[in-house]
DNA sequence: AGCACGCCGACT
DNA sequence: GTCGGCGTGCTC
């Protein structure tokens, strides 16, 4: 008897594709197909005894994918919760989130495939694990299908040695950890863990991961990038191993970066770590330990919320303010949203943690759909850093540093202690100028300054940011002739020059992308920052997360008025966060550190707030703006894209959809705001607009989204244009 | 999204 | 005379 299965690919198209084959499959087996002329891998989402589309379209499948058991339950209903939630079929969420050799058909084929990549994967695993005689009675195979399909509960185990000193709580830790373990004990809820730099909320994780690890259960920690899977990495293998073998990769003189330290782990281990920088091996032998829970602990990016783990019971989400949970492209999911559906879902707690909490986390946790934990003073008791604002309109400056911030810097080079001068923007200037006819240096593709650089060897080059196009910097004026021109405004390589200039005894270190695009260079620079072999820092938003610099005794900040003029609603939230994270990196240091942050708006509501350190009154003020003007929490928003070679193709395009939108039902629920250019309307040829659509009520945003997306493929018909959805987008 | 087919310019 | 440019059309 034929059955029909109803597939789900990775293609832009809706809804499933109808196969056939001689018996039903579960949810969840991955099967081979050809589509149109192409083999595919695809994932089974039903059995139908009829296909839905005429019988003599349906072809048979290729091979039923049997390496691995039919992904879980509860994967699958996260997955299929993304799809309708992010307004996607599902097979753009079921195959992407998978290792990429588990959906390449190429893994399977061709001489070098030979018994697929997961059968490569075991043998390269038991490569690693040779000494552990259990697994040497079992074929891979065998002991893959059986610890995969059968989630038994894990072996309780007693707590393990202390691998390292384990810190005495704080009276706020204390209380934080016991309303944690409460919410342990209830067995789900969400905690939003409200700490500032140094306040020990990764000692709470620790704690809290130790007695879910006590009863069996697995931990999955996200973490906003991978720069901060060494680090986290390090300290979770010091507290939390259950005896397995150390490999050396806090040894001073080792310099791990993020993929060596995870290559040479052995297959034992319980820790597990997933992101984006793993190879297409790695990665699949990280997923197959943990989805077989073999591995109880899973640290990774965002991308690491997709993995099957059969005891999962905690999930905590570090930084959870930041932007990175966001995937910025494909399926635009938020990892830490996703992260609190699968909590509730599985009936799990979930932790948040971080010191400047999303304005979204804030005011759940004030309506006590969260529970609120504090750590208002930091563990080891250091003070917090200084604030002080200097105002620039009052101030002669010098290459856009302030008399106070260079006397400051003065005094710490003095004192021998390190400094760090933070700046938001890379490359030497921002853009070329004529000083005669006032022309400035344009990409050729994008609507867009190029920002002048220079490179190792003293070379030159005028790069575009949005789409890496770099030119030769012309010797004169391309319309006037004048040979005069002149670079406008400083980047972080002319702050460099300048600080070296000025105090050639000082050693002066430039952190920012471009001094760390040789993969390992930031280890190294960050390396040399600790050993103490430089006194001035400078740097961009790179230097800002997870590094503690134990000698920084200043942090002066330039240009942080650039961030706060951003057009972007949520502009003063990122700026807050970013200060505060980057006022951080100084105040380990015993004697208290000082931090300066430059401004011409000393009265802003965020510098304000900044100097007393105190978000609490930061996100109440802008909370009530918010509510104001009905922006998010208080109202959900979706962003329809649209791109095209004409900027006015896309607009007519949004019009139409809007138009199409004010005629359906209940679209009164939702406010349609006109179809606007973005604000670099041109890059890489490309020009782009969007249309914002918001309603205080997500329902009806996405009653009238569900009805209106099959629309609009009709509307796009006969224009040459693209076009998307985004939900939650973060910016506008 | 691929990957075809399909009609018009510069090369062995 | 072909190789190849990317326009549009389809994929269970």
């Amino acid at each position: 008897m034929t059955a029909y299965l109803a597939v789900a690919l990775d293609v832009p198209l809706p809804g499933l594709f109808d196969y056939s084959h001689d018996t039903p499959l579960a949810r969840g087996v991955r099967v081979q197909v050809m589509f149109g002329r192409r083999a595919m891998i695809g994932m089974v989402w039903e059995t139908r005894s009829q296909p839905e589309v005429a019988p003599d379209r349906v072809k048979p499948i290729t091979a039923a994918l049997d390496d691995l058991p039919p992904l879980p339950g509860d994967w699958l209903r996260l997955a299929e919760f993304a799809a309708r939630y992010y307004h996607r079929p599902l097979g753009e969420v079921l195959l992407p989130v998978l290792p990429p050799p588990l959906r390449k058909p190429s893994a399977y084929s061709g001489t070098r495939a030979a018994g697929g990549p997961v059968l490569r994967a075991d043998r390269a695993d038991q490569r690693h694990q040779r000494t552990r005689a259990t697994q040497l009675h079992k074929t891979p195979a065998t002991s893959a299908a059986q610890s995969a399909d059968i989630p038994t509960p894990g072996p309780h185990r007693p707590p393990p040695p202390a691998n390292a000193a384990v810190p005495i709580l704080t009276g706020s830790q204390e209380q934080a950890l016991n309303e944690l373990q409460s919410l342990l004990r209830d067995g789900k809820g969400v905690a939003l863990l409200h700490g500032i730099t140094g306040s020990g909320k990764t000692e709470l994780y620790l704690r809290l991961a130790q007695q879910v690890l006590n009863q069996g259960r697995q931990v999955l920690m996200l973490v906003p990038e991978i720069n901060l899977t060494p680090q986290l990495e390090r300290v979770v293998r010091d507290r939390l191993q259950h005896g397995a073998p150390h490999t050396n990769t806090h040894s001073e003189d080792h310099l791990p970066d993020e993929a060596s330290s995870t290559a040479r782990v052995p297959a034992s281990d319980p820790l597990a770590v997933i992101h984006s920088r793993l190879s297409e091996g790695e990665r699949l032998r990280a997923w197959l330990r943990v989805a077989r829970g073999q591995a109880d602990i899973l640290l990774g990016t965002r991308l690491a919320l997709f993995t099957p783990m059969p005891r999962l019971g905690l999930i905590v989400v570090d930084e959870e303010h930041d932007a990175s949970y966001k995937q910025q492209e494909g399926l635009r999911y938020s990892a830490r949203d996703l992260a609190i559906w699968r909590g509730h879902d599985l009936g799990i707690p979930v932790v948040l943690g971080s010191a400047t909490p999303s304005l979204e986390s804030w005011r759940h946790a004030q309506r006590g759909d969260y529970r609120y934990l504090s750590l208002p003073e930091r563990a080891q008791a250091q003070p917090l850093p200084a604030i002080h604002l200097v105002d620039t309109r009052r101030a002669r400056l010098e290459q856009g540093f302030s008399p106070q911030l260079l006397q400051a810097l003065e005094s710490r080079l003095a004192l021998g202690e390190q400094s760090l001068i933070f700046l938001n923007r890379r490359g030497y200037a921002p853009v070329l100028r004529c000083p005669s006819c006032g022309w400035v240096s344009q990409c050729r593709r994008c609507t867009a300054h190029t920002v002048l650089h220079r490179h190792d060897g003293g070379r030159r080059t005028l790069q575009c940011h949005h789409c890496g196009d770099a030119q030769p910097v012309p010797r004169a004026c391309p319309a006037c002739g004048d040979p005069d021109i002149q670079p406008m405004g400083r980047g972080t390589q002319r702050i460099e020059e300048f600080l070296a200039e000025r105090y050639p005894d000082a050693r002066v270190l430039r952190i920012d992308a471009d001094a760390t695009r040789r993969k390992g260079s930031a280890q190294i620079l960050f390396n040399q920052v600790h050993t103490g072999q430089a006194d001035i820092l400078v740097g961009t938003q790179m230097v800002s997360k997870g590094h503690d610099f134990a000698r920084l005794g200043l942090v002066g900040v330039l240009n942080a008025d650039a961030m706060l003029f951003a057009q972007d609603f949520r502009a003063p939230e990122r700026l807050f966060a970013q200060l505060m994270q980057v006022a951080g990196r100084a105040g380990r240091r015993a004697g208290g550190a000082q931090v300066l942050v430059q401004t011409d708006y000393p009265d802003q509501t965020v510098y304000r707030a900044l100097l007393t350190h105190d978000y609490a009154h930061f996100a109440q003020q802008t909370l009530a703006e918010r509510q104001e003007l009905g922006l998010p929490p208080f109202s959900a928003q979706a962003l329809l894209t649209a791109q095209a070679a004409q900027v006015r193709t896309a607009l007519d395009f949004l019009q139409a959809v809007r138009a199409r939108a004010l005629e359906l039902p209940d679209s009164n629920t939702v406010r349609l705001y006109d179809a606007v250019p973005l604000r670099i309307v041109r890059v890489a040829r490309i020009e782009r607009a969007q249309l914002l659509m918001e309603s205080d009520s997500r329902p009806a945003l996405h009653g009238l989204l569900h009805a209106l997306l099959p629309q609009i493929d009709t509307l796009a018909e006969g224009r040459a244009l693209r076009w998307g959805v985004e939900i939650d987008p973060q910016e506008i």
